[in-house]
DNA sequence: GCCGGGCATCAAGAAACCATCAAGATGCCG
DNA sequence: CGGCATCTTGATGGTTTCTTGATGCCCGGC
């Protein structure tokens, strides 16, 4: 999500409709890039990549169904089509051309705004959650693969030891107490039994650190917790 | 073997639109379940898994938005409404409940099988089914021909195995818990049977893996999943 | 120098988990 | 109806992981 809204590129030539469209979408916070022609929105859609097009097939400077594969070849932004043809036969083509929906005119406002919803809901999912991986050091931890690599090597972890790099990872550079860590991981009824902690930890360093009697990665905070280091800064000898 | 077209799972009352339904989808490659309440239909999501869910609105023993709701606490399968009721309100509610698509009755058969397509693609992109070839070592995994390869023999693999390694094709690398496994390739109403994931992995290991005993490929993560490893780190005995 | 608290490490047993075999159950095909 | 492929389910033995207790280190206070 941008600061402003999502961007949508509208591909209209008939002016009435573009203002009422522009009036429309703007009131519900989107933000808005405009073409009239193919041409326009081919350049639109490189230069501005929008978040979804919504697309006029009856365009004066060419094919509307052409320019969805055309757009479809390099992009899988949400394109959704409004269009006065109704035919069956169109809708099939449109939507096997690419597009993710098909609308007839004339359509309610509110229609268009569930199915631009549907739309952002496909693309959002289908990008997924950014892939969040941490690196210090020569750790590399994959947190969307569930994966842990260290000086190029993969490195098996247990249960307990992932969730509880995990926990460091998500929050690198800050500190976590016994009891925090704890809690995130075994639960809360095991705030106390802070010797589970050490333990575990201890087998995360054999695994992680290159000398785990001088941990560069997993540091102690001394009557506190453990962090992770957020980088790796050049330790004493 | 039935294990060819997609599953779609029919839910209608009305015994001749369900017979015309019927007709045209299994004439375009579908397999099929019914269900006429919305009760079968929750039965039929959990135990039978569908790859779509057409759903008639005007059920008799309930609500079809709530049925979308609460298929979509335990689901991303597409769900495409068909309704006769054609207000703008009644869409709206259908799509911000979850649905992916919503016809108004009347519809054309190939507007209905295209917007189906739509809904197909946007699934599989949803989980990932970009590269349509894994290589692993000496297993190649053609997810689009649905052939498997070792070692430059084709090998056959029963519809559930076939599942099962798939779903670890199109996330590779990635390691997936018991429990997602099991929600993807069986349903969700499998999400404990974490004994079937086991007996099936042997069988894939038995077919794809050099030595089953020490699997390469298909790697256990003890207390948590498997994965399809996709660096060929070599690994000592 | 001696003591004590917090910490790291080791190791053994317990518990949880996994692989595998095989016998029934099921569904599909002719 | 019988044969075939597949899936489910139970039983068994092996493996990994977790817990728990014992031991020794470091460091500051006294």
């Amino acid at each position: 999500m941008t600061g402003g809204g999502q961007l949508v590129l509208l591909v209209e030539d008939e002016a009435a409709m573009r203002r009422f469209l522009r009036a429309s979408l703007q009131a519900q916070g989107f933000r808005l890039v405009e073409a009239a022609t193919v041409r326009e929105a081919l350049i639109a859609v490189a230069t501005h990549n929008p978040d979804l097009v919504l697309l006029d097939l009856g365009l004066p400077d060419g094919d509307g169904i052409a320019l969805t594969r055309t757009i479809r070849e390099g992009s899988r932004v949400p394109i959704l089509v409004v269009s006065a043809r109704g035919r069956e036969s169109d809708k099939v083509e449109a939507l096997d051309a690419g597009a993710d929906d098909y609308l007839t005119k004339p359509f309610g406002m509110n229609e268009l705004l569930a199915r631009m919803r549907v739309a952002f809901r496909h693309h959002g999912a289908e990008r997924g959650e950014r892939a969040p991986v941490v690196e210090v050091g020569e750790l590399h931890l994959d947190l969307e693969r569930r994966q842990v690599v260290v000086a190029g090597t993969e490195v098996h972890l247990t249960p307990i030891e992932y969730k509880i790099l995990a926990l460091l990872g998500r929050n690198v550079g800050k500190l976590l107490t016994h009891q925090q860590i704890l809690e995130e991981v075994w639960g809360p009824a095991y705030a106390t039994h802070t010797h589970y902690v050490r333990v575990h930890m201890a087998e995360l360093r054999k695994k992680i650190e290159r000398d785990p009697a001088r941990p560069r990665i997993l540091v102690t905070e001394p009557g506190v917790g453990y962090r992770l280091r957020d980088r790796d800064d050049a330790a004493r000898g």
